[in-house]
DNA sequence: CCGTATCCTGGCCGATACTG
DNA sequence: CAGTATCGGCCAGGATACGG
């Protein structure tokens, strides 16, 4: 939970799991994440080993960022959580229903 | 992430997995919650329907916590983590030793 | 035994401005 | 394009004391 915990990092492994992203690829998929948020979150990743940081000295810059084997072994984890997360979505739709039937 | 996303509460629903728990198991069962937190996440997760809370007016007075069916949907979640984290735990181990042979 | 009330601290996180 | 620097709000979480 430590090193998951944070309100993104897991929804940016799972974005990395479809494969190598460019750091403009990633502020798109994750609209609300702030560029300190992005950049502290994929830094506390490498440095876990999680995530490899790659840089092409081309001008403009471009800079990609894959998971390692490591990083993969979180594809289980992404996965469960977001089955989950689709379940109690759903449930809470079904309970606002039903309270506005009743009502 | 909201929900569980906390430094105790997947934790705690791990424990309550076995079955039943007084306040008191808890606190045993996880040294270093302060009852208040134990006090703050047992009630969120009964908010959120995952925890049935039974008082048994006793002297001194039981109270027990139970999953509900909800919270049983927790179980691969909580099973997907810890495998992780026992992962985790053994990889670290093997990086630390590796350093330690190299000094 | 099972909490609540109160106070306090650290760090997550966002907003904004600036740079190679 | 891909960041860094700085400031500040807010809230998770701990410590302690008290109550039914």
């Amino acid at each position: 939970m430590r090193l998951l915990g944070g309100r993104w990092r897991l929804l940016l492994v799972s974005y990395l799991l479809d494969g190598p992203k460019r750091f403009s690829d990633l502020r798109r998929d994750m609209p609300g994440i702030s560029q300190r948020m992005l950049t502290l979150d994929l830094r506390a990743l490498e440095e876990a080993g999680f995530v490899q940081r790659t840089v092409y000295p081309e001008v403009p810059v471009r800079v990609e960022y894959d998971l390692t084997a490591d990083g993969d072994r979180l594809r289980p984890v992404v996965d469960v959580m977001r089955e989950f997360g689709l379940w109690l979505k759903a449930r809470d739709a079904l309970v606002a229903h039903a309270e506005s039937e009743s009502a």
